[in-house]
DNA sequence: GGCGATAAGTTAAAAATTTCACAAAGTGAA
DNA sequence: TTCACTTTGTGAAATTTTTAACTTATCGCC
């Protein structure tokens, strides 16, 4: 299983990611090689920036041939820790974290969510996706039980710090924040956000006032 | 009003957006004058990138004094769009388009949304966040009459391209795609997609390999 | 009104990321 | 086996973005 060399761009995890949905589809498809030219006209990427992205975990091509699909796709997924499963908490009960909890997306990707928290009287007890509503009061003793490594914030935005310190005391390894406010986390815990409103304040922007045409996804 | 130079990093618009927020925190507070210095230990952001950001767009600040928040605010709520109403409308009324539909982050900045559609027999005329879900067929007419510019996707990302065709179709300017799914669209039409597995592999990728210990939020 | 302190705006350097361009490697046909 | 062709992996160049260092402006105080 391939290791490499050094250091490389943030962004390309993130491209990773895009590769692996796309081979996928290649494989539902039937096709089972594919060159970088080829998926780079497929997500609209640079065949170089491919190439170079793949290559910082190894040589997963054939020159002259290209890519094995499956192969890669096995790369792929390990690469991004998707042979395993991962236990993945909600907190907040509200309209996002119920949908987030119901999101098809994860379970496929191996990401289970096994329990919703909230701290409000009239949401804990509820069931939400088949899951049932707990206090807080819960939170520790479960992600010990229950081996939770990963929890997601689906809070109003002046809770979420909060909730990051219980989550990070909890023993929490990586939190992944929809509350549209900047948080601190501890060291050893990673962080990522993703923030729904920024996004639309771009494109309000770009409508406004930039002649760019397309716009790249930029995450 | 500012309007000042050149080309800047992608990634400005997104910083400014949390600026922008930060800023508001300041006034909730009564705080009415900041520093980049300050401001930038709030968001972890280093204030030589702040003050080269909003230099792109004009002379904000006073030398000496800092940034009068106020001012600064409403400049980055024109520079941002926000100083105006948009109207959005919801593709998809599942659980995720639910939850975006009554989305708090997103009326209190101007995007209402305004009409949720589906193409589901069951969905339609369903009523959610007080809005009729609406047939597609109903989409180019509704786009028409009601001077829609923002659309957002919710639908599984099979479908996604479909969708986005018949929004450039019907007129829309922006759009804004949760669904797992690359997408084309034609020139004129801004793109931007939010996605959520996207962000959990990460993380898994992170967990899996990486010693970095925090890690900033890219998006 | 000059002086010290503060902090913005800017220029230049550094760092990070993408793209180019090409040598090396593999295939298939003659 | 050799040749023509394809496509990878990669070192170096080009580009973009961030950071540091510096210059200039403003305030408050003596």
């Amino acid at each position: 299983m391939a290791r490499k060399k050094h250091k490389f761009p943030k962004t390309t995890i993130e491209r990773l990611s895009y590769y692996f949905r796309a081979l996928e589809e290649l494989t539902r498809r039937g096709i089972d090689t594919v060159s970088s030219e080829a998926l780079g006209t497929r997500l609209n990427i640079k065949p170089s920036q491919i190439r170079k992205d793949l290559s910082y975990f190894g040589d997963f091509g054939k020159r002259g041939m290209g890519y094995d699909v499956k192969y890669l796709l096995k790369e792929l997924r390990y690469i991004l820790g998707l042979d395993r499963n991962w236990n993945v908490i909600v907190v907040g009960a509200g309209n996002l974290g119920a949908a987030i909890t119901q999101y098809p997306g994860f379970m496929k990707r191996g990401f289970n969510v096994v329990s919703l928290f909230d701290n409000s009287k009239n949401k804990i007890g509820a069931e939400i996706g088949g899951l049932k509503v707990r206090g807080m009061d819960e939170l520790q003793g479960f992600v010990k039980e229950n081996n939770v490594e990963i929890a997601i914030i689906a809070v109003p935005g002046h809770a979420a710090q909060t909730v990051a310190d219980r989550l990070s005391r909890a023993g929490i390894k990586a939190i992944l924040n929809f509350a549209p406010s900047h948080i601190v986390v501890p060291d050893g815990v990673r962080y990522l956000s993703v923030d729904l409103t920024t996004k639309l304040e771009a494109l309000a922007y770009y409508m406004s006032f930039s002649k760019d045409k397309l716009w790249k996804v930029f995450s």
